[in-house]
DNA sequence: CCGAGGATTATCT
DNA sequence: GATAATCCTCGGA
C-alpha cells in the first residue's frame, strides 16, 4: 500500500505543488468502484496578489477552503454547470490552490466511460470540467482530505517526471479583464506530448 | 480541423 | 445585475 502524498507536500508554494502533481495518481474511491488516473495538467493560483485567483479579494464563503489547511480539495462550480477540482496549497491563512486540469485514465475505465457516455474516449478527462464528470466529483468533495487513505478522493505519488517532459504556459480560460502580468504569466503545467492534456 | 455562440446558476458587487 | 479557472453544438472548410 502506497501512502498518499503528505500534507507537507501541499504546504509548499502553489507553483511547486502544481508542477509536483504532474505524474501523481488521483484516486476516486466509492463503495463499488475505484478509479485511478494520472495527473497530466495543472495550474497554480496563489496569493492575494494573483489577480486571476479567487483568493485575490480576501475571504468569501466560496473561497474559504483556499485559506484553510493544505492538502484538502477545493471544489467549486463554474459557469453554473461544471465542478472544478483544486488541491489547497501553502500554509493555512494563505489563499492558494492547484487546479487539476487533465487526467490520463489508468483504472476504472468502465466507470469513466459510463460517466462520460456519448462522448469520444479522448474527451473523457482532458479538461477540468470533464474530469470531474468522469470521476463523479462534486461539491460533496469540497474540503475532502486528499491525504486520508480511506477518503473518497486521494492523491498518491507517481513516478518522477523529468524536467524535459514538462511544458509551461499561460493559464487558460480567464476573463479578458484579468490584468497583466497575471493574464499571461506561465502558471500552467502539463506533460509535453501527452494525448490527454486539454490543449496541445 | 476550426471558430462562434449558447447553456445555466451560484457568487459577488 | 454582471460575471465566470467550461463544455457542447453547429456551421463552414
Amino acid at each position: 500500500m502506497i501512502d498518499p502524498l503528505p500534507r507537507t507536500f501541499y504546504a509548499q508554494d502553489a507553483r511547486h505543488v502544481a508542477r509536483g502533481l504532474l505524474g501523481a495518481i488521483l484516486v476516486r474511491q466509492t463503495e463499488s468502484v475505484t478509479i485511478r488516473a494520472r495527473i497530466v495538467e495543472t495550474e497554480a493560483y496563489t496569493g492575494l496578489d494573483d489577480l486571476a485567483s479567487h483568493g485575490r479579494a480576501g475571504r468569501t464563503p466560496r473561497n474559504l477552503p483556499m485559506w484553510e489547511a493544505p492538502g484538502h480539495a477545493y471544489v467549486y462550480l463554474v459557469y453554473g454547470r461544471y465542478w472544478l477540482l483544486n488541491a489547497v496549497c501553502e500554509a493555512e491563512g494563505q489563499p492558494a490552490a492547484a487546479l487539476i486540469r487533465a487526467l490520463e485514465p489508468l483504472d476504472g475505465l468502465a466507470a469513466i466511460a459510463q460517466n462520460r457516455a456519448g462522448r469520444p474516449a479522448r474527451e473523457y478527462t482532458n479538461g477540468p470540467g470533464r474530469l470531474t464528470l468522469a470521476l463523479d466529483i462534486t461539491d460533496a468533495h469540497n474540503r475532502a482530505d486528499l491525504t486520508d487513505p480511506d477518503g473518497p478522493l486521494i492523491i498518491l505519488p507517481g513516478e518522477s517526471v523529468p524536467a524535459e517532459a514538462v511544458a509551461t504556459g499561460p493559464r487558460i480560460g480567464m476573463g479578458k479583464n484579468v490584468p497583466e502580468p497575471w493574464f499571461s504569466i506561465a502558471r500552467r503545467y502539463w506533460l509535453h506530448d501527452n494525448p490527454h492534456v486539454s490543449r496541445g
